[in-house]
DNA sequence: CCGAGCGAGTAAAGCAACTTGACTTGGAGT
DNA sequence: ACTCCAAGTCAAGTTGCTTTACTCGCTCGG
């Protein structure tokens, strides 16, 4: 009986390595789904502009790069249909980047796979377990961030 | 008292962020250490090489990356003193990438952040709540791969 | 033997996703 | 009116990989 590999792992490998299987599910199911045109990333602006938009340096600032960074996702995601850019209430020169219907039709899909993804390993793994992994992290970050939580980048 | 935004994260976003936060404090201890010279990736370099080293093409299987990128990045750490390339013992055009003293403090000195981090988690979140929360991220990790356990990779 | 081919390594160019630096412009303050 | 700031954008540079294409040792079948 060999001993696991797994179980004297740092926790920082286990985690690392843990994301990147549950993301890489996620991209494979998006991609079966017919969803193949957008990378994680672009989640994550979705996630930033969700519910009422943000100008391009405040999406900047969410997503932690620099405005040109993120106008350049903006132009990509414009010319795709993904995003608009509106004439900010406010004036000036800010503009006000918000999801179009298609964007939002991509994210109940999304929403749809992660919570089946979960659901899935929630029956394989055990409710109790999958629920105490969860409380886990949870706590793991509550410690290591205080309050304000920090963007969720797409590199190392 | 409201609702906390962890509580119903989604799983996928919770182990992201957790391994950027662990990685984030790992890599500002081992920079205050005085080793902000090397790059997490390198770290899995090391790791793919520790004990007896091994040719450019199977770093790059173990990396998950090309040949070619695996030889740059073993031309970066052998002008930097990390390692060496040495004669195959099998002949050929083969040769064996091993580490150097240097690297075998590096990661003497990773090691000991590491587990100090690991630590330090342990006595704040008490040792059973990290128990747990090892033992589901390496539950998760077999549910998804089998036996076979992918390179980590450094990008979503 | 020997030459055909395979696998290891490398060189060069391409590409994606950022950054840095420099500029334009609308509005606020004084 | 003048100045200045902050938002946005244009352009060029950087990084870290990939793709393409090659060179070089060795093995093995005829």
């Amino acid at each position: 009986m060999r001993t696991d590999p797994l179980a004297d792992a740092e926790l920082t490998y286990l985690m690392g390595l843990g994301f990147q299987l549950v993301l890489g599910e996620f991209v494979r199911r998006m991609d079966a789904a017919g969803h193949s045109d957008l990378r994680p990333v672009h989640g994550a602006v979705f996630q930033a502009l969700k519910g009422h938009g943000a100008t391009g340096t405040e999406l900047a600032e969410r997503l932690g790069v620099t405005k040109q960074a993120a106008g350049q996702l903006v132009d990509d995601l414009e010319a795709r249909g993904y995003v608009r850019r509106e004439p900010h209430p406010a004036g000036g020169r800010r503009k006000l980047v918000v999801l179009t219907e298609q964007a939002e039709t991509h994210l109940r899909a999304a929403g749809r796979v992660l919570h089946g993804l979960e659901a899935e390993l929630g029956a394989s793994l055990g409710e109790a377990e999958l629920a105490a992994l969860r409380t886990g992290l949870a706590r793991l970050i509550r410690e290591l961030t205080g309050d304000r939580l920090p963007a969720l980048r797409p590199q190392w």
